[in-house]
DNA sequence: AACTTCGTCAACCGCCATGTC
DNA sequence: AGACATGGCGGTTGACGAAGT
């Protein structure tokens, strides 16, 4: 497993790609488009594997790539959509547009992750460390009366303590509305059924997306005293109104997008809602999804699953075949 | 200047899901 | 139904350059 039949083939090549293959790979896709991987790269007059041009093309090539270091706006934005999603790169790279799930891997594997943790945030459960620490001893304690229990997931397993879809476990939301009343957050908790619906305790829907934030103060997990966090934490800056993860409320992606009318499809960011963010995620992320759902990079018309989406794909194609020719005049 | 350490990032690996025969 | 091919994803590795000693 893992290396496909093609790479025994022939003895291709590995490592970095040279400035003539991503010619002949760029070359090869703008006339042609990839179709199937596995022979673009005999078509193309490569020695690399499919997916080795597959790779290429998404993570380097393809034209509508961002490129250059991430705004704040994003690194907040990725943040919290770690917060909801936990390791699924590709999800949250699908809410970043011109961004890929390896560059957003990257960024969070040596940029965010301490970040959070010189913020005394805990990037595995996105609580405060103190918090966290608490409760990873209160597992260790309950994991010791019951042999049962699920060992400790490794640094890159958040999903398996407070983010996992798969189960009934509860989401934690730490949540300080205003500056004035920052001692007090709001904390809401979830249950996130297998169905992915979210409900509480009493399986009644917990909130409607068109809703306010609501809460259940019977399912409330222990209080989080922030002024002791602040205490904790050199970066913590009480004068400024934070978000639920320790990031100023001002650099926050949801407020300048929400001037700014990017992702305003998302209640999420119409509300500056968390809550309302992981409905939307909900929704996405559910099992219903259709193909053309939230999708905002339709990224190749080739896939065949889409196909009968590829007469409007192919207009996408155009475009970003017309950025290709911009970009790469001499082709 | 030489060496070491650290951070970043591109690319690979291994696995899983899905489609096809 | 099972084998195989392929696409896709997340984790990991290794090359490279910058910073530090």
């Amino acid at each position: 497993m893992g290396r496909h039949s093609c790479c025994y083939k022939q003895k291709l090549r590995k490592g970095l790609w040279s400035p003539e293959e991503d010619e002949k790979l760029l070359r090869h896709i703008t006339k042609y488009g990839h179709g199937c991987w596995s022979s673009v790269p005999k078509q193309a007059g490569l020695q690399r594997c499919g997916k080795s041009c597959r790779l290429r093309w998404i993570n380097y090539l393809r034209p509508d790539l961002k490129r250059g270091t991430f705004s704040q706006e994003e690194e907040n934005l990725i943040i919290e959509l770690h917060a909801v999603l936990g390791n699924r790169w590709s999800q949250i790279a699908a809410q970043l547009p011109g961004r890929t799930d390896n560059e957003i891997k990257n960024l969070w594997n040596s940029c965010l992750k301490k970040k959070l943790r010189q913020r005394g945030i805990d990037p595995v459960t996105h609580k405060p460390l103190s918090l966290s620490n608490d409760l990873l001893n209160q597992n260790e304690a309950s994991n010791s009366m019951s042999l049962k229990s699920e060992s400790p997931k490794s640094d890159m397993e958040p999903s398996s303590s407070t983010f996992n879809f798969n189960h009934n476990k509860h989401i934690l939301f730490p949540h300080t509305s205003t500056s004035s009343d920052l001692n007090f957050p709001l904390h809401m908790a979830y249950d996130i059924h297998q169905n992915h619906t979210l409900s509480t305790s009493s399986n009644q829907p917990l909130f409607d997306i068109n809703s306010e934030y609501m809460m259940s103060s019977s399912i409330l997990p222990p209080t989080i005293d922030v002024s002791s966090f602040a205490s904790q934490s050199q970066f913590w800056e009480p004068n400024i109104t934070h978000n639920s993860w320790g990031l100023p409320e001002s650099d926050c992606i949801a407020a300048s997008a929400k001037e700014q009318g990017k992702w305003g499809e998302c209640d999420y960011v119409q509300n500056q809602n968390p809550i309302l963010m992981l409905a939307a995620l909900q929704y996405q992320t559910d099992s219903s999804l259709k193909p053309d759902a939230l999708e905002p990079i339709p990224i190749l018309p080739h896939n065949k699953k889409h196909q009968d989406e590829a007469s409007q794909n192919s207009s996408m194609f155009s475009k970003d075949i017309q950025k290709l020719s911009e970009a790469f005049g001499h082709i």
